[in-house]
DNA sequence: CTGGGCGTTCGACATATGTTGAGGTCAAGG
DNA sequence: CCTTGACCTCAACATATGTCGAACGCCCAG
């Protein structure tokens, strides 16, 4: 007989974590996990009561989500760099992803850098290729 | 009686861009530049009729604020890093603004490169504990 | 098997960052 | 002067990123 516990039967393994936990884990309000899940930027399981089961990965997308906020990237935008993450990423996985997440930060970073030097440069500020005296249509 | 030529004396010399001249200049739309001076990254001279009118380095500081955005700064903290530069910046103002701005993008880079870092050296991801048996197929 | 602490959805609210439109005014060219 | 395009304000809308409350359901401990 290996009848036993049925309830959570289609959760797979290692899907344990409630919205709350997730949300404890990550440092985020539970409403944030929700967001995020809606968005794309982590996925759940459901329980037969319509539950949601988070994965531990789930918290570790978040806190990366939230430090890749703070250097422009928007939701929409981690999302898609998360796209190329396995479900259950090995640490080459997660070093490839800060390849990726890094590499865009200091590419931001050089584009405003290179823009300030050129407006530094420029003797009189950034008159830079914008007609004055004329005033076409837009 | 009228007299002619107080028409636009309060209007200090220089600021002769009006909404669109900015807009055009910066790249961005009218809109926009209204949205900044609301709420206090550019400043504007008013003619008698209540027009607008702007000085090129508003232009620049829009350019910048761009720029800026791109890196996480809310148009807030682009703000108060601008209360530094003088009406006329000098090449050393904008400098020293350079540098200000780009330690602000550099030191959150560096955070989510530490935490990435963290993450990868964890090896087995967020400090949490699941089925690390092996990294099953799947 | 029941109580209460979580969970669920949904819609309203909040803030940041703008855009668009209505209704009216200003200013420069003809 | 007078037309016409650009400007003014104000309000509503739009999107991104969440938060909160209501009304209701799930589930674990006692």
């Amino acid at each position: 007989m290996l009848v036993a516990v049925s309830v959570d039967a289609q959760v797979p393994p290692g899907f344990t974590l409630t919205v709350g936990d997730v949300a404890a884990i990550a440092g985020v309000a539970p409403s944030a996990v929700r967001f995020y899940e809606q968005h794309g930027l982590i996925t759940a399981h459901r329980t037969a009561g319509d539950q949601r089961r988070f994965d531990d990965v789930a918290a570790c997308r978040i806190k990366v989500a939230k430090v890749a906020q703070r250097v422009g990237l928007t939701v929409r935008e981690i999302t898609d760099v998360f796209a190329d993450l396995p479900a259950d990423p090995a640490p080459e996985d997660w070093a490839r992803l800060a390849d990726v997440l890094v590499a865009e930060a200091e590419a931001r970073t050089a584009a405003l850098r290179s823009y300030l030097d050129e407006i530094r440069s420029a003797g009189r500020l950034c008159e830079v290729d914008g007609r004055l005296g004329g005033n076409p249509g837009r």
